[in-house]
DNA sequence: TCAGTCAATTAACACCGTTAACTGAGATTA
DNA sequence: TAATCTCAGTTAACGGTGTTAATTGACTGA
């Protein structure tokens, strides 16, 4: 009965399968040329059989999604054993989410529904996410230890800053090159958290 | 020879009825349910009608793009013939791309490539963009007179927190309210033009 | 009356997400 | 052994998409 054990095996690769295939087209030709149908063809099987894997293309974006944000969370809280400094560390987090964006763009893109990825999942009901604003709003209390609703404002203000520079300077990085745009992301980030204490 | 006066008068009207009907169906129901043969049942044509008012729906919606940064041009314009303080101007800016997104966010979404509208037109290369981008650069110099390279970094920074807050306001109005994202706001931005000087 | 013009239509092509119906090979049972 | 069942995987289909070619049909000028 091997079936039983090369089954799920094979199903499982299957399954990463296609959701490595689909970031591969999103990253070479855009999430708007991603389609159940070329993942099938590269994946080698028909197109009703992602279906088996994805209950529909929302799911499987979502999914992506979700990845996006494990991957950040692990990041986020790797840095968070390496230094101690609190200061340090949401300065370490930020650059983390600029190389993030910048190494798998269309990872971020999916996360946020930008350049036409478009999952209509609700990305504030992903538990990976809620995980990810935790982490981030803990490391802001662990040095500004005010009320709860203070720190959400924190956070809102520094999201809104991380993610603000990183859609632009993706929309201007054939007029403005990528790196003048790091410099002040690094700047403007550093400064942040300076103002925070 | 009705026929040469009535024909462009009604070319005109068609013409801003397919983008009016576009607005529309975008609003209702997101830009990914805006297709072209909706909209010609809308102005009730058939499909390819559409094709000899814009060439492709690509540019159909570059032009809505534009639209969107001609108003904003217009109401920075009306600002700077309202207020002489380059403090308030800068200030009273910032309000106003606050209210357009909030006012007409399918415009805005179409304007960034966001919740699914893609046009694949650059928008950098949009001539109305760069009318906002210099109108801007022109009120932050007005009160911090430095060098071209200094003035760019400062509009990159003050769009990039406008921008940033306002996309993570619409993601997360589900959860977090207009309201408190609004105060916020004021509040950032009131900062960030006190800092300028 | 005939030919020409031209706005507007229908029909078509190659795609899309999604689902139902079908195939065919291997396992199970009588 | 022969018949039945299971089930992974397929093809076919539905209604939609952007876009273009072919076609209609009413009005114009000769």
């Amino acid at each position: 009965m091997e079936i039983i054990e090369r089954k799920p095996r094979n199903r499982e690769q299957t399954r990463s399968g296609i959701l490595k295939t689909a970031k591969a087209i999103a990253r070479r030709e855009g999430w708007q040329a991603v389609s159940i149908r070329k993942i099938a063809d590269a994946i080698e099987y028909s197109a009703p059989i992602v279906y088996e894997y994805f209950d529909s293309k929302d799911v499987l974006l979502d999914e992506i999604r979700n990845e996006g944000f494990r991957h950040l969370y692990q990041e986020y809280d790797r840095i968070l054993t390496v230094y101690r400094d609190p200061e340090k560390r949401l300065f370490e987090i930020s650059l983390v989410q600029w190389e993030f964006a910048r190494q798998q763009p269309e990872i971020y893109q999916v996360m946020y529904n930008l350049d036409g990825a478009l999952c209509s999942l609700p990305v504030h009901q992903s538990e990976a996410m809620q995980a990810v604003s935790r982490i981030v709003c803990k490391t802001i209390f662990s040095f500004i230890p005010k009320a709860e609703e203070s720190i959400r404002r924190l956070y809102f203000q520094w999201w809104s800053v991380s993610h603000g520079m990183i859609t632009l300077a993706m929309l201007l990085k054939n007029e403005q090159p990528i790196e003048q745009s790091e410099q002040v992301y690094r700047e403007t980030m550093r400064r942040f958290v300076r103002d925070l204490r």
